[in-house]
DNA sequence: TATTGTTATACTCTATAACTATA
DNA sequence: TATAGTTATAGAGTATAACAATA
């Protein structure tokens, strides 16, 4: 933040045209690595590649994988709340457990007092491969704890947690008319 | 850490449904909110969505004001360099750029040593809004340091850094065949 | 009247292949 | 032959509106 915003003595001092010297030309970013949601974006991709990377082997997809945790330690969940609870449109979320429910992993039980709504359980299988894809996540987050030490991977989802509460919740659904 | 795998003397405890009492039910996300992958995206859309609510009023998006930055540090450079930079895909930088250059904020110009490629440079326009959207970034990180403090946000910073550099360079073209 | 799950649909992002004109 | 920009297209992810069944 040192730099004098606007006085500019020299008209800008103007590099010449970046692809003159056509020597590996650097690139200069700009403000770009300084903005949070910048590297939010390229940490996100960073991440999700390496778990992408592992966890195509299984077919199972960062939603996917968030919902069999959330179906697993609430079961018997309504798909409205998970829809809440991991802010997923109702909408997007019917595919979603089709093929899960398709696959045998995960299943729509009927529920006596409300015929609206299905129950969701896990299957055994269901319960078996969250269990064998809890490993893979462990040793995933181990590799984040490789380049940024296991103290700085707390710290980063210490912070992680201060950004999202403060601009928190985006509503999963509402505004419906 | 100190969850005892798998014994499980009594038979994993399960809850009743989740649905039964009724009362609110918080929801167990389980392990989520320990995963760097799920924060991480968690926080980018947090973080994007007060950055879109400042920026839908001048029709930028994330992407366009990256590319905007990019032509104004480098001028001169060439679409394909830019695509390198910003890990987007020479298809789809056509598009942004025509955006870009109808507007009037950047222009294609015809490079004479090699008449397959275009010099990219802002508009006067182009300089004059990117400035504007350089305050209205400024107060929007502002925003970020108001929930984790300006030192956790450099620490944010840093440690988003380390991430990405680990795992980072991940090819904006590549393989075309 | 409101809610649950659903269908249909659309729009944005991103990814791939193939074309053209140049080099 | 390789490269820069382009086009067309396809696939995810996400968004809204409207419907049937049920509350």
């Amino acid at each position: 933040m040192s730099k004098t915003a606007n006085v500019r003595p020299k008209r800008a001092v103007r590099r010449p045209d970046a692809n003159d010297g056509r020597a590996a030309a650097p690139i200069d970013l700009g403000v770009l690595p300084n903005l949070v949601g910048y590297m939010l974006r390229r940490a996100q991709l960073a991440v999700f590649q390496d778990f992408w990377r592992v966890y195509e082997a299984y077919d199972i997809r960062p939603a996917q994988y968030a919902v069999l945790i959330v179906i697993d330690r609430n079961p018997g969940l309504r798909q409205s709340q998970v829809s809440a609870a991991l802010n997923i449109k109702r909408a997007n979320l019917v595919a979603l457990l089709d093929s899960l429910e398709q696959r045998g992993l995960a299943k729509r039980v009927p529920v006596a007092t409300d015929r609206r709504s299905y129950a969701l359980h896990l299957t055994e299988d269901g319960a078996a491969l969250l269990k064998k894809l809890g490993e893979l996540s462990a040793a995933h987050e181990q590799r984040v704890s490789a380049t940024i030490g296991e103290s700085g991977r707390k710290e980063l989802l210490r912070l992680l947690h201060g950004v999202v509460q403060a601009v928190g919740s985006s509503a999963p659904d509402d505004d419906e008319s």
